[in-house]
DNA sequence: AAGTCATATCGAGATATATCGATGTGTATG
DNA sequence: CATACACATCGATATATCTCGATATGACTT
């Protein structure tokens, strides 16, 4: 919540930054202004982590498997229609990533949504590219 | 939001798929059951081009600093701390997905945020990942 | 304890993505 | 109209990610 001030919203009150300025002196980026416009690392490490995980086409295609219910791996095995390693693989990073967690009975390793927010992630990235 | 109902989910009271037949069986995956959990193919590639689109962490610096409003592209490159052309591939995978829009004015292209849902997205992808 | 089944991990080759210099395009400006 | 600037595109190399057979692990069965 704590949103860092920049300095160079002062110099014109047309847009966030130094606009004004610049289309009186016909330069661009001549002084070092933008540099606190930068996000913190372990946001952006958040984030990154949650659209790796969710930028591949298999992966996306789980999660939409798992929103009716929790599946063993050999299930997702024939949702995915790839090899066992393969399947194993990305339901390693889904878990790394957090976005979904197991639960082991016998032989079985079950998954399911770890965390509503992913399905809700879903959703938000659907509508964006929905008129493109 | 047709949804499709699984037959296999007749199966068994326990969960979603047919956990309890499996059980008693002793096998798993002999038949083809999970065939009917896959998503709308147009659904999903909406959702792969945005998180393609922001699972890159200079991309996600881009949006981050887009947050506080408009900035050129030369602007952008001070913040990525990155040569121009490398910047400007960056921007363009942007706008190709629909996360930010651009705005020319003379010698100048300035970047926004295109849609407010691409903030949301930031903050529900930090939220999953804050605790791991 | 030997065999089978479900899954995880490893490692190497295939594929995709990122990087960035060179070059092209459009817009002011002298 | 030559020059400078902002930006886009191209193309080659570097880096990352995906794929999947081989192999390991751990649980149940006989």
């Amino acid at each position: 919540m704590s949103q860092e001030q920049n300095a160079a919203a002062q110099a014109g009150s047309e847009s966030a930054s130094g606009t004004l300025r610049r289309m009186e002196e016909g330069v661009c980026c001549d002084g070092p202004f933008p540099e606190t416009r930068r996000a913190d690392d372990a946001v952006v490490e958040a984030e990154l982590s949650a659209f790796k995980a969710l930028a591949n086409e298999k992966r996306l295609a789980v999660v939409h498997a798992l929103r009716e219910g929790e599946l063993c791996a050999c299930e997702l095995e024939t949702v995915l229609d790839a090899p066992q390693s393969t399947v194993a693989s990305h339901l390693r990073k889904l878990r790394d990533a957090g976005i979904v967690a197991t639960r082991k009975e016998g032989k079985w390793t079950y998954y399911r949504i770890a965390d509503t927010a992913s399905l809700q992630l879903l959703d938000l990235a659907a509508a964006l590219g929905e008129d493109r």
